[in-house]
DNA sequence: GAGGCGTGGAA
DNA sequence: TTTCCAAGCCT
């Protein structure tokens, strides 16, 4: 099958099976580009599934890209919290204000000129510049990557082979309909041609499908394998005072959890704790410490964290740094879902 | 360019 | 239980 061939059967199946999205316009109707930007950001490293509910609660929130951009960041933090990567929710919140001060509201409508802002990198770029702008844009994320190197049986592993799959989606890529065909070699991926168990009996481009026909669908793209996790430990520090609220403080801006709250706590580190040698960590020493029972686990990109979580009751609000959160509050703050965690597992096991 | 950066669902 | 991994970006 030529290029154009390939293109036309993709966009016929796209037509008739085509998954209604929050985000995703009817045939015919101009996107908006806030709500493109948005969802792609928000979809990045992450599912649909767990995208749906904030990108709902965000366009509801701050309807236009102005709205978000006079938020306080840490209302957007907040808002955020639990979807991860959180470097995206500062860099979200600098792209709007950027969009909304210098540019009157209006995205660029190409790539480059998107490429420039922050949170927005090669794969955003062309997903704004053909979804919201109509632009022929060749669009690879990782979606892209397992299709092409199963329709073109690419052997080289990954991320060694990127370059050539990306030539190879541009070989593709027809220069009308951008937008509906962006989604829809990603809608294959995500839908027919999955990493495993892939439903090549239903997918538009089986004929050309070099892989298919060698019977080597399922094993493709070809990765490097991935160091293992270490296991990381701490003790987090449940301080409540004696109006009932408790210790929180805000994490560096950059790195790990950047920016969000979180219940003070000995550095993470490989060997376990002993309450002696943590509690001089605390921000406060109370009369004294319970160690609650059980462990907090949590698991992050690159390593496993159990963290002990140590409770006392200090006689005042001291002056630490830090705020003190009242119990009924805490879940308006830019808790991570791991800080979730600990205030789940302080509350069953304290009192 | 290799590693840091979250989370929850599926197998 | 463990592993994999999902519409990547930044340094």
């Amino acid at each position: 099958m030529r290029p154009d061939e390939l293109s036309s059967a993709l966009l016929a199946w796209y037509d008739r099976d085509r998954r209604i999205l929050p985000w995703r316009y009817a045939p015919g109707l101009t996107a908006d580009p806030y709500h493109v930007w948005l969802s792609e950001v928000m979809l990045q490293q992450t599912t649909v599934a767990a995208v749906i509910p904030y990108f709902l609660a965000f366009t509801h929130r701050w309807p236009r890209v102005e709205d978000l951009a006079a938020a306080p960041v840490d209302d957007v933090m907040a808002a955020w919290a639990g979807l991860g990567y959180y470097a995206r929710a500062r860099n979200l919140h600098a792209c709007a204000r950027l969009v909304a001060e210098w540019r009157g509201g209006r995205f660029p409508d190409d790539e480059a000129g998107l490429r420039q802002l922050p949170g927005i990198g090669e794969y955003t770029a062309a997903a704004i510049a053909a979804i919201a702008f109509g632009r022929r844009a060749v669009v690879v994320d990782g979606n892209v990557e397992r299709v092409m190197a199963r329709m073109f049986a690419v052997l080289e592993p990954l991320p060694a082979a990127k370059p050539r799959l990306k030539d190879l989606a541009a070989s593709l890529t027809p220069g009308s309909r951008a937008g509906d065909y962006a989604q829809a070699v990603m809608d294959l991926g995500a839908t027919l041609c999955t990493p495993r168990s892939p439903a090549c009996g239903l997918c538009p481009w089986r004929p050309a499908c070099r892989a298919q026909g060698l019977g080597i669908a399922e094993t493709l793209p070809a990765k490097v394998a991935k160091a293992e996790r270490p296991t990381r430990r701490g003790v987090a520090f449940w301080l409540m005072a004696p109006d009932g609220s408790v210790l929180l403080r805000r994490r560096p801006p950059k790195g790990l959890l950047g920016g969000m709250m979180e219940f003070p706590s000995t550095e993470w580190r490989e060997a376990a704790w002993s309450l002696d040698e943590a509690a001089p960590v605390s921000p406060l020493a109370p009369k004294s410490w319970k160690l609650l029972p059980g462990l907090v686990t949590h698991t992050f990109t690159h390593f496993h964290l159990e963290l002990a979580v140590a409770a006392g009751r200090t006689p005042a609000q001291a002056a630490v740094r830090g705020v003190w959160c009242p119990l009924d509050r805490l879940e308006n703050q830019a808790l991570p879902t791991l800080m979730r965690k600990v205030a789940r597992h302080a509350l069953a096991k304290a009192y």
